[in-house]
DNA sequence: GCGTATTGTTATATAGCATTACAATCAGAG
DNA sequence: CTCTGATTGTAATGCTATATAACAATACGC
């Protein structure tokens, strides 16, 4: 990806401010409680990204793995998404409200229907995701590039 | 008037496996969702620590930082979580339901309270900090000793 | 003293899930 | 083939965490 103005939109992440004066204790010594403050910095700057395009983290990834995967289940969504069944079915409901997605009839199995991004779902993805991906790599800028292919390394190794 | 019991059961933890065969497009190279999966993972290794045990990691959270600042206010707290007062409220009602914590008067400010843990509360926290810290650097063990000190100091550069 | 800000509190709303139950369909044993 | 159990999508329900707004009591600045 081209790197361009690594600018971000609008004013920095409003990350969790620490309160001066105040003490955490060893708090930071919890991989846990570092890596959840990580997280919301990067939700922050995900929901900038994508400010007046009623998104979130789930039906953004949603889109991603339906696109990427053209005919696949409502249950594998779920799965992938690591949410129940139910849960698959209402971020269904919910891109095919918006006409992103459409149910397709399996010829194979009666039972399940097979997910496929329409042009608007390609579109729209495709125009979020140039976003997502610059305002990312913005965020990731306070660190070096070779520090941020590290630190990508080391989560992969840690998630196993 | 108190909360009530304020009930046991937490949600299932979200164990996100990979679907093997599916594609999942680009999206390990939004550090968003990789930050996320290695913080779900993290959550549950927490879970696991805590079993039995009624609590949550904001909860966790707020015992270390009150035992770390006794006669912290609660709006304090509040910031300090990242949560609207009312947040911070029904965190102390749980807290001191349980007899964990208490609020005292303070001398200087009549709106405020003084939170402080009782003796049960620093005694569980100690209970279950050993537990959870234990576990956590059985997780933090697939990396090597040098990777887990470079991932930490990368997360908080991150963070800032 | 007066207007404004802060603190705790309460009530209310909402999003995002899980849980459960159910009908239709598939798969496999025999 | 039939029977049994598993899987898929769906619908109904409930719960948890959090935000939001309103309010009284108190503190603070001019």
């Amino acid at each position: 990806m081209k790197p361009g103005p690594l600018k971000a939109r609008g004013p920095r992440p409003r990350i969790i401010a620490r309160v001066p004066g105040l003490s955490y204790g060893d708090l930071d010594q919890h991989l846990g409680y570092v890596l959840r403050r990580a997280q919301l910095a990067a939700f922050e700057v995900f929901q900038r990204s994508t400010a007046g395009v009623d998104i979130t983290p789930p039906r953004y990834t949603a889109l991603t793995i339906v696109g990427a995967n053209p005919g696949m289940s409502q249950s594998s969504l779920g799965a992938a998404l690591g949410t129940a069944r139910s849960g698959a079915m209402m971020l269904t409901d919910w891109l095919e409200a918006r006409g992103l997605a459409e149910r397709r009839r399996l010829n194979g199995d009666a039972r399940a229907w097979g997910l496929h991004l329409t042009a608007r779902g390609k579109a729209l993805l495709a125009r979020i995701r140039r976003r997502v991906l610059v305002d990312n790599a913005a965020f990731a800028a306070r660190l070096a590039p070779s520090e941020l292919v590290t630190l990508k390394k080391l989560l992969e190794k840690l998630t196993g």
